[in-house]
DNA sequence: CTCGAAACTGACCATTTGGTCAGTAAGGTA
DNA sequence: TACCTTACTGACCAAATGGTCAGTTTCGAG
């Protein structure tokens, strides 16, 4: 792994854990094995520093976005897919969720977290569009940022006690049934 | 309002909108019309601020898992009142609920946010007690952190189009409903 | 080997911030 | 009035932090 990665993998796991203020330069320097100027030679500010460590993720989430807004969600094989697909990418990068959801007071300070708010707007709308009344649309405000979050404490604060494939299918399953309305698909079999 | 009310107000709101970090003592001072060191001869530390401004809202929740957990959710209505009760604490302290959410990473620092983490972790045994299998369990983590973010971010980042009390009510139903099994209540009729 | 660009570093700096301190204003009591 | 406690303030300080800078090492191309 070069440096350069070894900065933003370390960026990724100091602020997910201890929060982008909390989170020096330096801590990142020690983490890399670099110097903090080094730190600052590759990316001159701790702002971009964010932004390119939460790219990855940004950019995942803007091709599921994107795909499902172009192929809708009417049937509910397509939202079954969709679910999978959601929690999926929550749980690849969970780092990057961790560090959007506990900061929603720096979206106008660093552009990558605001784009996640768009992002996250963008899925709302989405889902909302098949849902017939306010209900539905609160319910999956509720389950999506439930999941999210849900997701983000277990790995995070280690309180799994089911290992991560079973946990990542379950979720898949109470998004499914939860926000596409109850529409039950075949293989989701309790 | 007291001096003091004003400075735990003040942080309350500052510390919600900019996050604890970001918030300084003089940002409060200024907030609260006084000196800086007017706020650190009240409250000595920083820490002791933070717990002091949470206490009321930790207070609240601690009541209500208190007396849940002594009269237990067996029947519907018992789930339907707890339901209420729980949405509207969160709404009434939502500034410290906002605070709680984002700051999972302050918990060893600041011990106001431990004890509302025990809390929850408490709230999820209680409601779990009720639950029969893994699925179920896994639905009212999702719920429960699913209603106090989207309440939150609703109300925090003002894109609420309903009024307060629709809202209350609505999540109520999402609550009562997703979490405590699919027994619907006569009176949550759509 | 030479040279120039890229990678990297230690020393340094300005700013912010939590917190201290010596001292003042205010108000109740003897 | 004299005295004491509580509320309050401006000036100050040490530590931490983001970022600059001048200079050194590394390394591949010619």
């Amino acid at each position: 792994m070069s440096v350069r990665e070894q900065i933003l993998q370390a960026t990724l796991e100091l602020c997910a854990k201890r929060g982008i203020a909390a989170t020096s330069l330096q801590d990142i320097a020690d983490a890399s094995e670099c110097s903090k100027a080094n730190v600052v030679y590759h990316f001159a500010h701790k702002e971009e520093l964010l932004n390119e460590a939460l790219t990855p993720s940004l950019k995942a989430t803007e091709t599921l976005v994107s795909s499902a807004e172009a192929q809708g969600l009417g049937s509910a094989e397509e939202k079954v897919v969709f679910a999978r697909n959601l929690v999926t990418l929550l749980v690849t990068h969970r780092l990057a969720t961790h560090i959007v959801i506990t900061h929603p007071f720096l979206v106008d300070a660093i552009p990558a977290l605001h784009k996640a708010q768009v992002l996250m707007a963008r899925l709302a709308d989405l889902v909302s569009r098949y849902s017939t009344d306010e209900l539905d649309r609160l319910r999956f405000g509720v389950v999506i940022s439930g999941v999210t979050y849900t997701l983000v404490s277990a790995t995070i604060l280690e309180i799994q006690s089911l290992p991560e494939t079973e946990l990542t299918e379950m979720l898949t399953h109470v998004v499914s049934t939860m926000v596409m309305g109850s529409a039950l698909p075949a293989e989701a079999d309790r």
